[in-house]
RNA sequence: GCUGGUGUAGCUCAGUCGGUAGAGCAGCUCAUUCGUAAUGAGCAGGUCGCGGGUUCGAGUCCCAUCACCAGCUCCA
């Protein structure tokens, strides 16, 4: 998330946040200190302050239970009722190590700070903990604090070490605050893409096929819209667009190397005794579909766009709705360039993705993912390919932060991350810098002095996946989509059965003029009807009775702010017409 | 995949000590013809995730499995 604030507002603002952070912290040290005394055996791993509270993780013998979350918290009670002191001391390497000798995971992080390290201790009652600190000065502080879940945690994040169990808490300044924060995490409960998709008829995924999400015919709206405002906007920017197969013979996965870098993700089947996989990616496609004709310098950069179905085989913990699911559309496409014609081709895509981003009210962070371990090329191919996305970042005086050994196997990329109802980020924009696949491919193009020269590549997404953006964009408006979006633009909702025939006129004036409508003519209240379009989400409601039908007008009630008075039918189809061309979000 | 938790009607949930499953909403039928967030009555709806086991008897206890949720790992 990122804040704005002015200067002294910002001082005051980053104190309070200092301070939270010192209480959270404290909260942890208070939780690990709770859990000695309950479970003496634990040992301690490490315990920080996060965005949203804080957590410890412990080895465990036995893993915690979720009702040992409130033995827990009772005795934290007490430690913060004993008031016990708060005390930083610092300590000789021997001295620290003597203490902690029961403490294999502590010893390991003494043994790895730097030979120059202050190595202090924070000791509160019985308790001490190697920490950096800093804490609030007594136990009392931490009143207002609640154990929220208790997971599984790799040491130092690394899944080939053995998993911890990890309590996750809150804490503030006082219970007004904690209230308000847990109120705040029910309410973002209710914008809940897989929720939302349900109720709003949109999407789902059924036990039937984990991963696999069914779209309905208002998810379909949406999907095709966004794909057309995609389909247009990559016209205006000199794309052209192609499909490839979504199942290809085994041999072209070794030769693009996805076969040795990310097999375990494919999903294979067999065809009259051959072996084919089913894509995980649109590149290797667009390389046989670049490759079918000689190219000459002066075609380039070529610009390849597809919007591509692809399966992968995601690990059934990681699954999230349509966040993380096994088949997704991406809206990929493969630029073809001469190196010249890098940084430029990049600028274009980060201004890309930031026009779309803005369409739709995003707020975006930027990371650069470089070299991972399993990967392709060599390292001045990866070094030349690095800085020139970097280059292309501080060209763009774009804020980003590294994520070192995050790239794809074949090249470093640039990540958009978006973020969800509950503040987690996923990754949707990506661009991806490429000299391993032309190689691969053997591509080439003819340069002016007539011979054959290798293309660099751009691999890039905007959307990302389509049912992501999806997701996202859901819980972002809250199903309440803006206007040219929504599956459902206005509903015609008659009074009584007397006014069927002006409501059906009013209701097909509206789709001749390419409004996506409905109709309610049920015998029901109009209390009732409205309602109900209310929990629909329709942004517009036309309620029509003996005023309008004298009148030849439309009751006008928008979903945002209620009755709007009557207006002529043309004018409103004029507004909505109006909105919608524009992308209104406040529409 | 790993750790903890949860699976009961389309949805949200109740179901006591093991004694044979219930509500609200949604759906259907009928009545009602109504002016800005719920008209009334009636009807129908369940292999209690799936498979074993214990028991005279299992939604309830045990085992296994699948899916989902939170987190870790991984990723668009």
């Amino acid at each position: 998330m990122v804040i704005y604030f002015h200067d002294k507002e910002e001082d005051t603002m980053m104190n309070q946040m200092n301070e939270l952070d010192a209480l959270r912290h404290s909260a942890s040290h208070v939780m690990a200190q709770a859990v000695k005394r309950l479970f003496p055996g634990v040992k301690l791993a490490i315990g920080p302050s996060i965005e949203t509270g804080f957590y410890y993780d412990f080895d465990a013998d036995t893993p915690f239970i979720t009702a040992d979350l409130e033995k827990i918290e009772a005795e934290m009670k007490k430690i913060a009722k004993e008031n016990l002191k708060i005390e930083r001391i610092e300590l000789l390497r021997e001295e620290a190590l003597k203490l902690m000798a029961n403490e294999p995971y502590k010893i390991e992080l003494i043994n790895g700070l730097p030979d120059d390290a202050v190595i202090s201790f924070y000791k509160q009652g019985e308790f001490v903990d190697l920490c950096a600190g800093p804490h609030v000065n007594y136990t009392s502080k931490v009143k207002a604090f609640k154990l929220l879940s208790v997971t599984g945690a790799y040491w130092r994040g690394d899944s080939a070490n053995k998993m911890l169990q990890r309590i996750y808490g809150t804490a503030f300044a006082n219970k007004e605050a904690l209230e308000e924060h847990l109120q705040r995490l029910e309410e973002a409960k209710k914008r809940d893409h897989r929720k939302l998709g349900r109720e709003l008829d949109l999407f789902d995924i059924y036990e039937e096929g984990p991963g696999f999400p069914f779209f309905f015919p208002k998810g379909m709206v949406l999907r095709n819209l966004l794909e057309s405002f995609w389909r247009a906007e990559h016209a205006k920017c000199g794309y052209t667009e192609i499909r490839t197969p979504v199942i290809l013979n085994e041999e072209l996965w070794h030769r693009s190397g996805h076969w040795d870098h990310y097999k375990d993700n494919m999903y294979f089947t067999r065809i009259d005794e051959n072996d084919y996989a089913i894509k995980p990616m649109n590149c290797p496609g667009g390389m046989l579909a670049f490759k079918r004709r000689l190219h000459s310098y002066r075609d380039l950069p070529q610009r390849m766009a597809e919007l591509g179905l692809v399966h992968r085989h995601e690990l059934s913990g990681a699954l999230h709705g349509l966040m993380r699911v096994r088949c997704f559309t991406q809206d990929d496409a493969h630029i073809f360039m001469t190196p010249e014609q890098i940084e430029a081709e990049v600028l274009d895509v980060i201004a890309l993705i930031d026009r779309f981003y803005k369409v739709f009210d995003f707020k975006y962070s930027v990371e650069l993912s470089t070299r991972p371990a399993d990967s392709m090329g060599s390292d001045e191919q990866w070094e030349a390919a690095t800085n020139a996305l970097k280059h292309a970042l501080e060209v763009n005086k774009k804020d980003y932060t590294v994520n070192e050994g995050d790239g794809a196997f074949y090249g470093p990329k640039i990540d958009f991350h978006l973020e969800d109802s509950i503040g987690r980020t996923w990754q949707c924009g990506t661009i991806q810098l490429d000299f391993q696949m032309p190689e691969r491919f053997d591509l080439a193009y003819i340069g002016p002095d007539g011979e054959k020269h290798r293309p660099v590549m751009i691999h890039r997404v905007v959307f990302g996946s389509i049912e992501r953006f999806i997701a996202i964009l859901t819980e972002h408006f809250a199903g309440a989509f803006p206007l040219w979006l929504s599956p459902v633009q206005v509903k015609v909702i008659a009074i009584t059965d007397s006014h069927h025939a002006y409501a059906s006129g009013v209701y097909q004036a509206l789709r001749d003029a390419g409004i996506r409508s409905e109709i309610d003519l049920r015998s029901e209240k109009i209390g009732y009807k409205i309602r109900e379009a209310q929990l629909e989400k329709v942004p517009y409601m036309l309620i029509v009775g003996d005023k309008e039908m004298e009148s030849g007008a439309v009751a006008v009630r928008s979903r945002k702010s209620g009755d709007m008075g009557s207006m002529g039918t043309d004018a409103f189809i004029g507004m909505v017409l109006k909105a919608v061309l524009e992308k209104a979000l406040d529409a």
